[in-house]
RNA sequence: GUGGAAUUAGCUCAGUUGGUUAGAGCACUGGUUUGUGGUGCCGGGGGUCACGGGUUCGAGCCCCGUAUUCCACCCCA
């Protein structure tokens, strides 16, 4: 037997149930805050992730599907979504064209990690990316989305937030941080000497306790930011308090994709195991010259859809529509027309045996149909069909024409 | 990429120190005396015991390898 590859995922039809309510969900809020839908391909060139997400992060270093294809190129499978999208923007030329230009996304990403529950190589991500908007209300914004999202469908979550400082505040703290390092790197692990060169910032999430209580005395970014920082922080939790939105101040909260600058924020859930970030995102203003484009400001958020499915509680299921059976062969012509014209408006699932009243009854009932529809030798005699409300339990007879017009349907 | 656990029916799981024909609940399906659903009662189908080797008179059970899932690390959505 052929299975899937480890790490990638079949999504059958009660699965799918949940990621379409998800994606329904997900996308009228969206569209409700003014974000337009965009598509972008699954493959690119890796240049583009090299230079947007950074060759440092684990997710360029050591988790790219990359091959070279038969044209000779370098490219690789999407890792995450907000490098196409801003290659996008870029190549449009919206940057040029200037204004407020709000997206959103969803679709498959690709990790080549070690997989385990809520970790997948081929997963989904629902994202929203807004160019054009330097004021932090955006970032804001982006957080209430989530918020508003998570809500709808019913999830509890936590709020991480921190401001990861920007060009002009950054690089002094850099400074400090790599001289706080040296002075105690030799009691510190492996990994956080190798940070230390390659991104020093990520040192301070390192999950090795003895390096941790070291960290409790090095300097903060929060610190150490500058006026413009400091002030729209300030804001973004004046914001979030307004709204009543609870946050957390975590100063070790960095993020693993480079490209990130001042608003960095994470949902987390406590009900899904170690794999607990159900959101993440932040402000990216540089980003887009990175990438050959005209300096915009930038905000955005990924949501990772297949962790969220695991905390959906669904509506409850409603009976909806028509189950229609014969009891003789003879009838079963009469219920294909029945059934072509309810379909018009609604679901009619035809049953092609013939069989019992009660047996059709149950397969009424096992489909969860409203309605469950027969026509026997009564009927046809008379030109009838005979209607159970399976909800409110009253049946009906109709003259047959009543069904197959569709004026009446 | 590192360490550990698991894998038996569609699902959740039993299965004794290695010994006849591998079980249960749920789900599916049929019947319940002839046209009334869910929940009663009776029946039925469904298993290469993950896959491939090995040990043994004999393997679901012991050994080795592979795959997948899960847990921790790591990482992140």
């Amino acid at each position: 037997m052929i299975q899937s590859l480890r790490g990638m995922n079949d999504i059958l039809s009660n699965d799918y149930e949940r990621y379409e309510y998800f994606l329904n969900t997900a996308s009228t809020v969206a569209k409700r805050y003014g974000f337009h839908y965009i598509e972008t391909p699954l493959l690119e060139e890796t240049a583009l992730f090299k230079r947007s997400v950074g060759e440092s992060s684990d997710i360029v270093g050591k988790e790219m599907y990359q091959f070279t294809d038969k044209g000779d190129n370098d490219v690789c499978l999407r890792p995450e979504g907000t490098a196409g999208v801003v290659r996008a923007f870029v190549q449009h030329k919206l940057d040029k064209k200037g204004g407020i230009h709000r997206f959103y996304y969803h679709g498959a990403m690709f990790r080549y990690e070690r997989p385990q529950k809520g970790r997948l190589r081929q997963f989904h991500q629902f994202g929203v990316e807004s160019f054009g908007v330097d004021s932090v209300y955006e970032d804001a914004l982006m957080i209430m989305m989530v918020a508003d999202i998570l809500k709808a469908l019913g999830i509890g979550y936590r709020l991480k937030l921190n401001s990861l400082g920007d060009q002009h505040c950054m690089p002094a703290y850099r400074e400090k941080l790599v001289s706080f390092i040296e002075s105690c790197d030799d009691v510190l692990c492996d990994d956080c000497i190798r940070r230390k060169v390659t991104n020093p910032i990520r040192v301070l999430d390192c999950k090795n306790d003895a390096c941790q209580n070291l960290y409790v005395n090095a300097p903060k970014l929060i610190h150490h930011l500058c006026e413009g920082c400091q002030s729209d922080f300030d804001t973004l939790k004046e914001i979030l308090d307004n709204h009543a939105i609870a946050y957390e101040i975590d100063t070790n909260l960095v993020r693993g994709l480079d490209y990130y600058s001042k608003t960095a924020f994470e949902f987390v859930s406590d009900d899904i195991g170690s794999q607990s970030a159900i959101a993440g995102g932040g402000r990216y203003d540089r980003l887009i010259e990175f990438l050959d484009g005209k300096p915009t400001p930038a905000v955005g958020f990924a949501l990772g859809i297949e962790r969220l499915m695991e905390l959906i509680v669904m509506p409850e299921a409603v009976r909806e529509g028509y189950y229609l059976g014969a009891m003789d062969d003879e009838s079963l012509p009469q219920i294909l027309k029945v059934a072509e014209t309810l379909r018009s408006t609604q679901k009619a699932v035809v049953e092609y045996d013939s069989k019992s009243l009660k047996a059709h009854l149950k397969g009424a009932d096992r489909i969860n149909a409203r309605y469950c529809a027969v026509i026997g030798e009564n009927e046809r005699q008379e030109g009838t069909i005979w209607v159970k409300d399976l909800l409110e339990k009253q049946e009906s007879t109709f003259p047959l024409t009543h069904f197959t017009t569709k004026e009446n349907v």
